[in-house]
DNA sequence: AGAGTAATAT
DNA sequence: CATATTACTC
């Protein structure tokens, strides 16, 4: 079984936001494999124009850094702040100021050019972030390396701080994997006392 | 201090 | 129910 059939958020709608008209056509067509609903323009006034029309018809926003009309961290202000939507930013160049500016503005994350397909797999969980107060969304794909990484380990080395380092993950924590390892052995526990029956 | 885990809270 | 946080131990 593979693991392309189980991500719920077909259909998320993402308004992406690029001056050059073929990133922009590359992302949407990275972003439609994923089948999510993409709405592009090349213009942050059309984007913004179109945010405060209906600010509910979108679901996450990305923006390019370079945009000519206007400055795209002021974009991400009022896209991540006053309408509170999840925005990710883009932009071309590896410069760390761009990128830690991008987060301090209030970016969900920061993507760099060329976005490859598997960076944009977990987009989804901006947005649940947002629904649901709890950060950390156990994917089937999360799932799988917590439990490649406890198997690569002996089951009985495998305490939390290991397992993260194993997996080898951003954004999660060693609480985070803790949580996890309790309910995933009360899972074993389970399983074997069925087995012994 | 920092880590692991059982218990408890959300 | 799944995940987060607490409380206790070492």
């Amino acid at each position: 079984m593979d693991d392309s059939n189980y991500l719920f958020p077909i259909g998320m709608r993402i308004l992406a936001v690029d001056h050059d008209p073929t990133c922009l056509q590359v992302l949407e067509n990275l972003l439609q494999t994923y089948q999510y609903h993409v709405t592009t323009t090349n213009e942050g006034i059309t984007a913004l124009a179109m945010l405060q029309e209906n600010k509910d018809n979108f679901d996450l926003v990305i923006i390019d850094v370079h945009i000519p009309d206007m400055d795209g961290f002021k974009l991400l202000e009022l896209v991540g702040v006053e309408m509170n939507l999840p925005v990710i930013m883009l932009s071309a160049c590896h410069d760390t100021k761009l990128v830690m500016k991008g987060i301090s503005h209030g970016a969900c994350d920061y993507l760099l050019k060329p976005v490859r397909l598997e960076e944009l797999k977990n987009l989804w969980q901006h947005v649940i972030r947002r629904k649901n107060p709890r950060g950390v969304v156990w994917s089937v794909e999360l799932h799988r390396k917590f439990v490649a990484a406890v198997n690569h380990l002996a089951i009985d080395k495998a305490v939390p701080k290991k397992v993260l380092n194993t997996m080898n993950v951003e954004n999660i924590t060693r609480e985070d994997v803790a949580s996890h390892l309790q309910k995933y052995r009360l899972y074993l526990k389970r399983i074997s006392c069925i087995a012994n029956l």
